[in-house]
Parts: C-alpha cells; structure tokens; sequence
DNA sequence: CTTGAGGTTGACGCTGCGTCAAGGTGTAAA
DNA sequence: TTTACACCTTGACGCAGCGTCAACCTCAAG
C-alpha cells in the first residue's frame, strides 16, 4: 500500500509538517517522489515511521533516533524488545507518581504528613535512569553491582552529579578500611585516609554548615553501636570495619 | 524547610536554570531575595512547584500552567484527582503501546499480520483524547453520546479534522432520513438530501477516485441486504431506515 | 587568605516542529 | 470545459523550554 503524506500522517496521527521535516532532515525519506513531486510512502517507510515514533516515545531525540536506525548492527526485534521494556518501567514511574499524588492528597486533608523528598519521587525517578544509562555500565564495571544497588536508594535524596562521586569516595574508603584491617592499625595512613574519605562522603548528605569534628566523631561511635550500620560495614568490608572506622575517625577528629 | 536554589534543584530533579527561567516567567517565584542575592524557597513554593511538575507530565505548557495556578477557581484537591485521572489514562495508552509491540514483534517472525492502521494504534490514541477534549463537549451535548462512541470507532482510520464533519454529517442524514420515512418517499427534497449527505459521508471514508454512482447504489442494496448495516440504521433511525435510504440513492445516483 | 562549590545576571543556541505565504495539482460536479 | 476545493509543494519565520557558555560575586572550611 502506498500513501500521499495526508494519508501517511493520519494513519499515524503525526502532522504533515513533521513528515516533511523528517525527511528534510533525511529521518525518513519517502519511497519516491511522483512527476508532480508528490511525496509517495511505501510499506518500508510506514514500518519504520512505526519505529521512529517508538523512540520517540522513549525520549529520544530524532538524532539519536537517526544513528539507532541507520547503525549497523541495528536489530529490530531487539530494539522492540528493549523498547517494550522501557514501558514498562515508565509505566512503573507513573504508577510511584499516582501513589505521591494520593500521599499529598492524603496530606493535604491532614491525614498525614509528607516529607519533602516523597513530594517529587515519581519525578526523580527519571533522572536516575538517565544516570543509569549514561554512567551506569562503566560504574558497575568499576565498583560493581552490589555498590551501585546500594548508592541508588540513597540515591534518592542526592544530586545526579553527586551521584558518581559518593559512590566512588565510599569505595575508595573500604579499600583503605580493608588494608588498616589487615594492619589492624587505626593511626596508620590508610585508615586515616579512609577516615578522611569518609568526611568527604558526609559532606554529600550532611546540610552544609553542619559538619563538626564532634559530631563526626559521635557519628562513628554510632555506627558501632547501632547493629544495622555495623552490619552494612562488615557486609561491604569485613568484620570490624565499623570498630576500625570509628578508631580511625576519633584520631583523625582529635588532630587539629 | 527553605531552600537555596540547588537543594530545591535536587530536591526536584530539575535544573538550577529551570528554576531561574520560572522565576523569570513568574512562574514560581522565590519566597525571598537573601543580602546576598540568593534565591531563597519555602515550604509553599516547594508544594507549588510539585503542582507545576505534575501539570508539565501532562504535557501541558508552561503558559497554561501559569494561569491554571493563578485561576480564582484553582483547587488543589480537585486538580490532584484530575491530575490522578490522566495518568491512569495515560498508563491505558502505554499498554496499548505495548500490546502494539507484541502485536509487531509476532508479525516480524511472521506469526501473524498485520494492517497499517494497527501499528499505530497507541500513538493515535493520543490525537483522540485531544480532540475528545477540544470538541467532545459540544459535540456530545448536539447529537448525543450514542452517536460520539459510534464515530469515535470508526474515527480510528480518518483524520482528525474530519472527525466533526462526518458526524455532524451522519446526523444530518439521520434527520432527513426520519423525515422521508414519514412521508414513505424516496424522491421527497430530504429523501434527496439523505442520498446527498451519503455521499458526502461516505468521501471520508472510501480512498479518493473510488467514488462512481454505481458503487453508491450498491453499497445502497448492501445496506438492505447486510442484516448489520440493516440493523444499524434502524437503531439510529427508524425501522425502513434502510430500504429508504436505498431507494433513495437509486434515484440520486440515477439522476445526470 | 586561599580554594572550591555554589550563587548571580545576561546572551546566544538548540530541538522539533507550528504557521503563514505563494503557488502548483487532482478530482467531482456543473 | 470550467469551477471549486482539497491537497501537494518549497521557503521562511516563530516559538517553547530550556542547555550552555561567560563574567562575576559569596560563603564555609582548611
């Protein structure tokens, strides 16, 4: 079946306009144009009108759209398959954005109490994905997957070009929480580096102006006292970390 | 809780510039200017800027946002559940989206077939809930719900400007056709009229340089002689509806 | 007192079209 | 054949909603 541009554009509810814009910007050329230079579409141009618009809905621009369908180890079965996916994770993200609608309903008639951060989690969560994407897979390569499950749901209340840094500075300390272990030595240079690192990783959830070598300190006795935060340091570095933290932070907090 | 601009920003997820440009367009405006100049926002600017993003996921325009906000009638409950509404229709369109992928992922391993309109079954949706909003009202309130959810069937293959046009045609004919069936003549002025606005009905739908008055009275004998067509003539109009209609486009298509 | 992160105001750039304008073409009815 | 009207064409300009500099100011921690 072939199809003047009207035709074309009411049978996938696009504009005229758009059609030609397209293939202006060679996205999509029409199968060949007639001798009163009429645009005509073929069935190979429909289908792939089909998967423009796929992407579009998906975000991307018709650029990258362009380089998708024009590469050569472009598949169309996956490219469904990954975009049926995407979806339904949008479909995810609406749902989170219908549930912090019906809290701030909830809220507003006084039955509840909302806390600023659940004001925007279904907008948030867009974010993160772009993360996802664009840092995602050389991070998990680096640090991986486990450390990236973990930085996301703190992820929640920090910044996208925070995200990166905190979860390379809290590696960077186990690593030297790893090696003062094994030294079994809170002064030595490692385990004051990692107590050092560990201020650095503060600073991203601390509001500013509230850091204090006291409560620096007191924070690193809690996390002896407190199991679940005990837990989580011998989860990711061994048993005794959070003892050898806390050693290491008390010295490092006691220097001038 | 106030909030200088970047904590608000990542509070949000939206750009520090974001902000800046809706502060410019009056759009939200900071509760304060601190000595220093720094943009300073409060608990109401936090909750109002969620209202904004939540207007903005359903696409509308910055413009529109302003002055629904601004309306003496704004009521934030009352939006919140309308807001819930669209993107419980919204997450409707994307099941559709991806029954449409399924649908071309089994026609690509050639488990099935697959028409031309079908592929874009979830894009169109959205045209029509736009045109639904735009004109649905008046329509509805002129020729009645029945005959709305009737086109809005067909409408799945014709375009949008059309849309109006072939239902105010269709009940047009309706009209005349009650009216000739009164008088029991196929050759009175409405009988006459009835044929006519057939006809122009029937443009929207039949492809262009299909039309001949032969094919017109012989859809007309169908009409008689397909028990659904019958049917639904006599619903819409009156029991005869057809075989009048019919009679009457003989006459019509017989005339020079 | 330096340093670095975060604040400010312009101003220009970009995407993805919408929207004229000024014309040529195709087809149904007269 | 002509008239009418919907549809086609190519420019060209306009617009929203920011991203992205540049050039400068300010604040907290070391």
């Amino acid at each position: 079946m072939n199809y003047t541009i009207k035709q074309l554009s009411d049978l996938a509810g696009v504009s005229g306009r758009t059609l030609r814009f397209y293939d202006k910007i060679n996205l999509l050329k029409p199968e060949s144009i007639n001798t009163s230079g009429y645009r005509i579409y073929g069935p190979k141009q429909v289908d792939r009108l089909q998967q423009i618009l796929f992407f579009r809905e998906l975000k991307f621009s018709l650029k990258e759209i362009s380089d998708i369908l024009s590469a050569d180890d472009f598949n169309r079965v996956d490219a469904l398959t990954e975009q049926r996916k995407k979806l339904i994770a949008e479909k995810k993200r609406l749902d989170q954005l219908i549930a912090t609608i019906e809290k701030t309903l909830a809220s507003q008639k006084g039955e509840t109490v909302m806390s600023d951060q659940e004001k925007f989690v279904g907008f948030k969560k867009k974010m993160l994905d772009q993360n996802e994407q664009k840092y995602g897979k050389e991070i998990r390569e680096k640090y991986g997957e486990e450390t990236v499950k973990k930085s996301n749901q703190q992820f929640a209340n920090i910044s996208k070009e925070d995200y990166e840094k905190t979860v390379m500075i809290q590696n960077e300390m186990f690593e030297n929480l790893r090696e003062a272990l094994s030294l079994n030595d809170p002064e030595s240079s490692c385990a004051q580096k990692a107590a050092d690192l560990h201020r650095q990783w503060l600073s991203f959830f601390w509001p500013k102006g509230t850091y204090s070598k006291k409560a620096h300190a007191g924070l690193a006795q809690m996390y002896v006292d407190d199991p679940r935060f005990t837990k989580y340091y011998e989860n990711n570095v061994a048993k005794g970390a959070a003892e050898m933290l806390r050693d290491a932070i008390q010295i490092y907090t006691a220097k001038p």
